[in-house]
DNA sequence: ATATGTGGTGAGCATTCACTCACCTATTAA
DNA sequence: TTAATAGGTGAGTGAATGCTCACCACATAT
C-alpha cells in the first residue's frame, strides 16, 4: 500500500540523515532509545548506555553534550521530520480527494497509524512519558503538530461535515477522538505485549460509528 | 446525583484514612504530589519537597523511610482503596438494575468519570506516567484493577450484549474504548488546561454511537 | 616522515542527592 | 518530678552520577 511505502521512506530518510554517524555513535543511540523506553529517561545512567552499547563512557559524550542532548538527538528526529512527513503523506492521499468518504479516510489513518506504532513504541512510549513529565517538551511540541493538523487534517474534516458524512464536532475534538482511540492501541500494546495484527477494523469500525453524524 | 455523592465518599475515606497523619506530614504528602506531578517523581529531589512543605528534611523522613515510599504513600490509597471503591460504586448503581439502556450506563461512567477526572487530575498524571516508566508498577497493578472490571464492568456489557444494545466485540475492547476515551479527556486537560466542563455530553455521544451495535 | 583531525577510552572529578543521626521540644505516662 | 514517647530539625555523609580530560589509535593530508 501506498501509505507504508511513504512511511517507511520517511523512517529511512531520518536513518539517512544519520548517515554521517560514526557506528559507534549508531550503538549509543539504540542503547538510548532502549533504555529510555525500559527505564525511563531519568532512571537511566550513561553508564548504562555505554555499557549496553559496548562503548566507553567518554564515547557516549563525544557527540552528544549532555544526556539532555542524548534525549533531544534520539526524539529529534521523529518530531522534526518523522510525524511531520508522516502527517503531510496523510495529507497527499487525502486532502486532494475530494470524493473520498469517511470510511475510505478512516481507513487510511487506522491503517498508516498502526503501522506507525508498531514500527515506533519504543519512541513513542518515550516521547509520551517525557511529555507528561516535562511541561517545556509539551510547550515546544504543541505549534509543531498542532498547525500540521489544522492545515491537513482540518481541511478534510471539514469538507465531510459539508457532505453530512461527519458528525458536526469542533475539529478540534474529532481530532481528539481519532489520535486518542489509536494511543489506547499503543497502551493496549504496551500492558499486553500482545501484537496489534488484530486490531485494525475495530479501530476502524468504533470511529467510523462513533464519528458518523448524527 | 447518587454516584457523585459516593464518590467523594471515596476520598474522604482516604482522607480520614489520614487522619493519623500529624499535620506535617500531610504537608509532606501534599507536596511530594503537587511536585510528582509538576516535574516527574525521578525529577523531584527530598529537598524541594521539605521545602515546599515548610519542614525540615529530616521530617520527610520520619514517616516514609524512602523516597519510593512517598510515592507510594501518594498513590497506594487511590489504587487499593478510590478505583476499588470507584468501581464498586459504579457496580451498585448498574449492575443492579437489569432494564438500564447502554446511554444510561454510558451516562453514569462518563458523568462518573469527569467528576473524578476533574478532582483527580495530579494523581491520575503521576499514576499514568509511572505506569509507563515503571514496568514493576505495571505487573503489580494489572491484577488489582482488571478482576474489578471483570466482575463488575464485564457482566453489565454482557447483558447489554445479550439485549442486542451493545455492539458484540470483545469485553476488553470495549473496556479500552470506554476508558481510552475518558483518559484522552485528561490528556486534554493537561495540553490545555482547560476546564472539563462542557465535555461530558460530546464523550458521552461518542462512546454511546461507536459502541451501538451495528 | 610529519602533522592534523576524528573517533574512542576510562580513570577521575565535582556535585548532587537520598538518607542518617544526634539533638531539641512537647506531650503524655508513671 | 521524672521518664518515655513521638514529632521535628538540619548539618553531615557516603554513594552515585553526569561530565571532563589527558591520552591513544588510526586515517588522511602535507
Amino acid at each position: 500500500m501506498a501509505q507504508e511505502t511513504n512511511m517507511q521512506a520517511a523512517f529511512e530518510n531520518v536513518m539517512a540523515a544519520s548517515g554521517n554517524i560514526p557506528p559507534k555513535q549508531k550503538l549509543v543511540l539504540a542503547a538510548s532509545l532502549e533504555l529510555f523506553a525500559e527505564q525511563g529517561f531519568a532512571n537511566t545512567t550513561t553508564k548504562e548506555i555505554a555499557s549496553r552499547a559496548g562503548v566507553a563512557e567518554g564515547t557516549v559524550y563525544k557527540r552528544y553534550k549532555t544526556k539532555d542532548a542524548l534525549l533531544a538527538a534520539v526524539l529529534a528526529p521523529y518530531v522534526t521530520e518523522v510525524v511531520p512527513a508522516f502527517v503531510q503523506d496523510f495529507a497527499k492521499q487525502v486532502v486532494n480527494q475530494p470524493y473520498m468518504t469517511l470510511h475510505e479516510m478512516l481507513t487510511t489513518v487506522v491503517t498508516d497509524r498502526i503501522a506507525f506504532i508498531k514500527g515506533n513504541r519504543a519512541v513513542l512510549q518515550v516521547l509520551i512519558t517525557e511529555i507528561l513529565v516535562r511541561s517545556d517538551l509539551r510547550k515546544q511540541l504543541t505549534p509543531r503538530v498542532l498547525p500540521l493538523l489544522q492545515k491537513n487534517l482540518y481541511a478534510v474534516l471539514d469538507r465531510l461535515k459539508a457532505n453530512a458524512e461527519l458528525v458536526d464536532w469542533p475539529n478540534d475534538r474529532i481530532a481528539q477522538f481519532m489520535i486518542g482511540t489509536m494511543i489506547t492501541e499503543l497502551a493496549r500494546s504496551i500492558f499486553t505485549d500482545e501484537d496489534l495484527d488484530q486490531a485494525g477494523p475495530v479501530l476502524l469500525a468504533f470511529l467510523e460509528k462513533g464519528l458518523a453524524p448524527k
